[in-house]
RNA sequence: GGAGGGGUGGCAGAGCGGUCAAAUGCAACGGACUGUAACUCCGUCGGGGAAACCCUACAUAGGUUCGAAUCCUAUCCCCUCCA
């Protein structure tokens, strides 16, 4: 029997393929038919920037907030501190005090992005869990919400249970994640009557925590969701590129970047990226599957687009696209490929070309550069680059150069005496 | 506290005196094929240098040896079993 959802919330994210699992999925979608709802998801403080594999769950969030209810983005300014141990084969690194705090910053730049938190009635609400984690007084804390977890239980869960069935050591710190997770939930239903959390499937045994200590300490019904933690059809964990991550910041992934990654999608992820990560129509997106190959090639320009404005505007995604466009289909330069402008030093130093690979990010090292060049891969101006030896001072043109690896990765050296 | 096993490149995991910048697999990068796709196949994959060539690396610090990732000593860390 097809579970058939009444509320539009629920129903967006059951059709666009965004839930994973559910705790009592029809009494909620009832809960969303007839009520305004507080939703929330956390991000913890632990990186620079969050990455493509974050958007999911934010994505949730705004469908949520579309829908008229309300989010919350908590971040985990204290649960930083402790470090979540779900599914992850050692002990993460302790964060400063400063690292967190930047790290805050960037998160906040990216909830902006994507969710109101003004001048609309259900404007989300941003929150740092570190407001009510800092002081808790120990003793207390053990006597009126440790006494709700049980061990036994705590160490069942499959995001621990690989690391202790490995023996690998899991420190009381990090044990202690899942009770502050849950604690959380507790407080921002008690702030906000929060009632939902959303989170990737990795967190589901951290929100199944929360909703379990809600209902033991002040006896009411809360909810879960978890979407599906994003892969490629052919398997790939999504995110990563040759440079790493895929970042949502765009000091960190350009919107270029950006957009070129969502361009590369596999012919067989389109639409459900379309569904995911965009709000083009779900009929649009559903016919995407039966296009020629012809066609699904220009859909992912469609989706590259509309991903990349929502992550960094309009105007940057469609800044990318015509630069893509110059360079792929024309030879050309393009605005918004990366650029690396050159110093007085270089000058004066008189640099080698190959070092110029290095300096634009196309190349780690020299010796890469040199490989780069015996395979036959390194251009300048669309020319097979061939001579290593070559210096600056060689170049006759000091107006801007393009510097290529292989067919996809272009930068460009502009010049300031 | 006692006994034993182990710490190797981004990861996994061989090597156990020289031919080791270190097998193999994964990841990554490049090429062929294409559609800026997937699949497949091929190549590359510590760093500096235009090059000759040089420099770091097999937990850390010493030592033995012509020569050590490989042997010895100490230290740190991880695991197993016993108490």
């Amino acid at each position: 029997m097809r579970f058939e959802p009444k509320s539009e919330f629920i129903k967006v994210m059951n059709e666009r393929g965004f839930i994973q699992d559910s705790t009592d999925l029809s009494n909620l979608d009832k809960i969303f038919n007839s009520e305004n709802v507080v939703a929330y998801i956390g991000y913890d403080a632990t990186a620079t920037s969050l990455h493509v594999g974050h958007l999911v769950p934010i994505m949730m969030l705004r469908w949520l907030q579309k829908c008229g209810h309300q989010p919350i983005t908590l971040i985990g300014g204290g649960t930083t501190k402790v470090g979540d141990p779900s599914f992850r084969s050692e002990d993460r690194p302790l964060l400063g005090e400063d690292e967190i705090s930047k790290n805050i910053e960037s998160l906040k730049a990216v909830f902006t992005q994507y969710i109101r938190y003004e001048k609309i009635p259900n404007k989300a609400i941003m929150v740092n869990n570190s407001d009510w984690l800092e002081n808790i007084n120990y003793l207390n804390f053990l006597r009126t919400i440790g006494k709700h977890f049980s061990v036994n239980r705590m160490l069942a869960f499959d995001s621990v249970k690989s690391r202790i069935d490995r023996e690998q050591s899991l420190s009381f710190l990090e044990f202690n994640y899942m009770i502050l997770q849950a604690y959380d939930f507790l407080e921002l239903n008690k702030r906000f009557n929060c009632r939902l959390q959303l989170g990737g499937s990795d967190q589901w045994g951290n929100i199944v925590n929360g909703i379990d200590l809600t209902r033991r300490a002040i006896d009411k019904q809360v909810f879960g969701m978890t979407c599906p933690l994003l892969s490629t059809s052919s398997g790939q964990k999504m995110g990563k590129t040759q440079n790493g991550a895929v970042w949502l910041n765009s000091e960190l992934t350009s919107p270029y970047q950006f957009w070129q990654f969502w361009r590369n999608t596999e012919d067989r992820d389109v639409s459900r990226f379309m569904k995911l990560f965009t709000e083009i129509p779900l009929e649009e997106c559903l016919s995407i599957e039966t296009l020629e190959f012809k066609e699904v090639n220009r859909a992912k320009e469609y989706l590259a687009t509309e991903v990349t404005a929502l992550c960094h505007g309009r105007a940057a995604a469609e800044k990318a696209k015509i630069t893509a466009k110059k360079v792929f289909q024309e030879g050309e330069f393009g605005d918004s490929l990366p650029t690396t402008t050159l110093n007085k030093a270089d000058f004066e130093n008189n640099i080698t070309i190959g070092q110029l690979f290095i300096k634009a990010g196309l190349a780690s090292s020299g010796k890469e550069v040199k490989r780069l060049i015996a395979s036959g891969s390194a251009k300048v101006n669309n020319v097979k680059f061939t001579d290593n030896a070559s210096r600056l001072s060689e170049i006759t043109d000091l107006n801007v150069i393009k510097l290529s690896v292989g067919r996809k990765r272009h930068a460009l050296i502009k010049f300031k005496i």
